[in-house]
RNA sequence: UGGGGUGUCGUCAAGUGGUAAGACACGGGUCUUUGGAACCCGCAUUCGGAGGUUCGAAUCCUCCCACCCCAGCCA
């Protein structure tokens, strides 16, 4: 509990200017606590751009001692689905954070959302313009010239009271009539152009049924959601900076408990994927990944799936930072950070992916061994576990190469290795196909280096991973890597689509792997390393007992890689 | 041609008048029964540009340039 407590608070978020913003506001006295809020609109998936967000609210929340809503933005019946809240829910949660009681929704609020309608059409502040969606938008004017005033505006408030208590009535179509906040015209920030802050939806909501068929817009709902719940800091994405006067502009003229502090950030990027709902939608529609939660996707389920550990994405979010500024975070920087974790955290196995058969002439063929394996050289806490170990093996095709070349320190003919935790082979020989590929090494074994090292202080310059190939169990392993091939696939100067960017090997899949045969037992959110190739973890969709199915979470570093990249150059 | 933002190393990002943190990436090395991990070293005389103020500027002033967002009864 003790040791728990200390981790949680080194997951500390660095130095940001919201969090100055919040010590400056306790400093000085202007809140005593602090509450945010994270607000999802239920229509879609949660990615790691929404964890930057959570990890934030959530994080500061609990930082500073005060809490973190978890408040679902559904004014919108037509695209909101009672789907998507549980599977926010679920992500959020298995992100580490716990909203309490405090979970809500917009749509809990419509009655007093109402009310603010009225009060502010009572100020005179807000009229039901009879307009129709193009004329508005005619009389918005542009960027540039100032907008005209609606023929509406003046309506007694006795008359706008009517109108608008027979809009809920649904008295009215779709379109027919809205509310409008009365502001300025010509203002320069279109949003302050009398923007509608109630429309005719009939469309029955995920929550609210039928009992309502005008919705208010989200400008008009969340600034007065965050005054009900009492928010002190309401953090949003660049987008909204425009909406902020208008926020504070609606708040100002009612009646509310308190006026939170919009704050703005930029949202999250990451080089090789994308991150809209609309693109990864695309990426689903059009069958290029399996479903949402495919292990290449950046949602929170693809992540999960891909065996990501939570703590990684939480770390990955702080040390990211937090700023105004557009940025394409690396994607080699997440992939750091979930290294980091499994390295100190996933048990060591031994699992060949391409397997090349190894006879070891001299060690009795019947003969079985139990070889003692360290579980996590970075914990030994973790213990040890015992390996067999026979006459015919399997290692990776990769180990072994007829003609070396330089630097190249593995396996090769003549040459010595060493098998982890068994012994030094030698190679005498290899077995050839009709069509000349290498089927099979043949190769001696020195019994004196049992446990891996030679009483003669003889030294190796390679360490193989091996499984015995009587013992083996079989799998397919999913080796996935990053879905595209551009760091920034939709920010193609030429106008090229983001699809022509796509990686063709982002999933590659084996069949025929040999994994050491404690692994029949793995379990669906165990992680493990296969030595020297990477993290991986059972693919929780896919995988059956009889017929095991793994997914690479991540590579390890491969500095050979480099090197044979750099000679082939 | 309107309004709102942002420009510090390849990528993130500190710094808020006192002489450019840190991380990832990258390069080199030590060590090693994972070519993993760990450890060590290197990596912006310069902060979008040009002027100016000052003993002193990434930080203050002026002008300019670039990029992002906004014309949903979406959020």
């Amino acid at each position: 509990m003790t040791a728990q407590k200390g981790a949680k608070s080194q997951e500390k978020v660095p130095p940001n200017f919201i969090k100055d913003i919040i010590e400056e506001d306790l400093r000085s006295g202007k809140h005593t606590t602090v509450i945010t809020r994270f607000p999802p609109e239920p229509n879609g998936y949660l990615h790691i751009g929404h964890a930057k967000s959570i990890v934030l609210n959530f994080g500061l929340a609990e930082e500073f001692g005060g809490r973190c809503h978890l408040r679902f933005d559904d004014t919108n019946p037509l695209k909101e689905e009672e789907e998507f809240v549980e599977s926010i829910k679920e992500d959020v949660r298995w992100l580490g954070y716990d909203w309490g009681e405090h979970l809500y929704f917009a749509s809990d609020y419509f009655d007093r959302l109402y009310e603010y309608a009225v009060e502010l059409i009572k100020k005179g502040k807000a009229f039901v313009c009879d307009l129709s969606p193009e004329e508005i938008r005619e009389y918005r004017g542009t960027l540039t010239e100032p907008g005209k005033e609606s023929p509406y505006r003046n309506r007694s408030v006795e008359e706008n009271l009517d109108l608008f208590e027979r809009m809920r009535r649904g008295e009215f179509k779709e379109g027919e009539r809205v509310l409008r906040a009365k502001i300025d015209m010509a203002s320069g920030n279109i949003n302050m152009r009398d923007p509608v802050i109630y429309r005719i939806l009939h469309a029955s909501h995920h929550r609210t049924g039928d009992k309502w068929c005008i919705y208010p817009t989200y400008d008009f709902a969340h600034c007065l959601s965050d005054a009900i719940e009492g928010i002190t800091h309401s953090i949003c994405t660049l987008e909204f900076e425009d909406h902020r006067p208008l926020y504070d502009w609606i708040l100002d003229q009612l009646d509310v408990p308190c006026h939170p502090q919009q704050i703005e950030f930029a949202r999250l990027n990451l080089s090789y994927t994308v991150m809209s709902k609309r693109k990864l939608k695309e990426l689903v529609d059009r069958g290029i990944v399996d479903g949402w939660d495919d292990p290449r996707m950046p949602t929170i389920s693809g992540l999960r799936r891909r065996g990501i550990p939570p703590s990684a994405i939480r770390e990955f979010c702080k040390r990211i930072g937090v700023a105004k500024r557009d940025s394409i975070v690396d994607i080699a920087l997440l992939e750091h950070c979930i290294r980091d974790e499994l390295n100190k955290t996933a048990p060591r196995r031994m699992g060949v992916l391409r397997p090349l058969k190894v006879v070891i002439e001299n060690y009795p063929e019947d003969k079985t061994e139990e070889l003692e394996c360290i579980n996590n050289p970075e914990d030994m806490g973790q213990g040890t576990r015992l390996v067999p170990f026979s006459r015919v093996l399997y290692i990776e095709e990769t180990d072994f190469m007829e003609d070396p070349p330089k630097k190249f320190y593995r396996l090769a003919p003549g040459r010595e290795v060493r098998l982890r935790y068994a012994y030094f082979i030698r190679c005498t020989d290899v077995v050839k196909d009709a069509s000349g590929k290498i089927i099979e090494v043949r190769c001696t074994y020195d019994p004196q280096t049992k446990g891996g090292n030679a009483p003669d202080g003889r030294r190796v310059k390679a360490t193989l991973h091996w499984v015995s190939q009587r013992h083996a169990v079989d799998a397919e392993v999913r080796l996935y890597d990053r879905l595209f091939n551009v760091p920034n696939p939709d920010g193609a100067k030429d106008g090229r689509h983001f699809t022509e960017f796509l990686n063709p090997d982002s999933l590659v899949t084996l069949k025929g792997c040999k994994l050491e045969p404690g692994l029949v037992e793995a379990k669906v959110g165990e992680r493990y390393q296969f030595e020297r190739n990477g993290y991986f973890c059972l693919d929780s969709k896919d995988s059956r007992p009889d017929a095991l199915v793994f997914n690479r979470i991540v590579t390890l570093k491969d500095t050979w890689e480099k090197v044979r990249r750099r000679l082939s150059n």
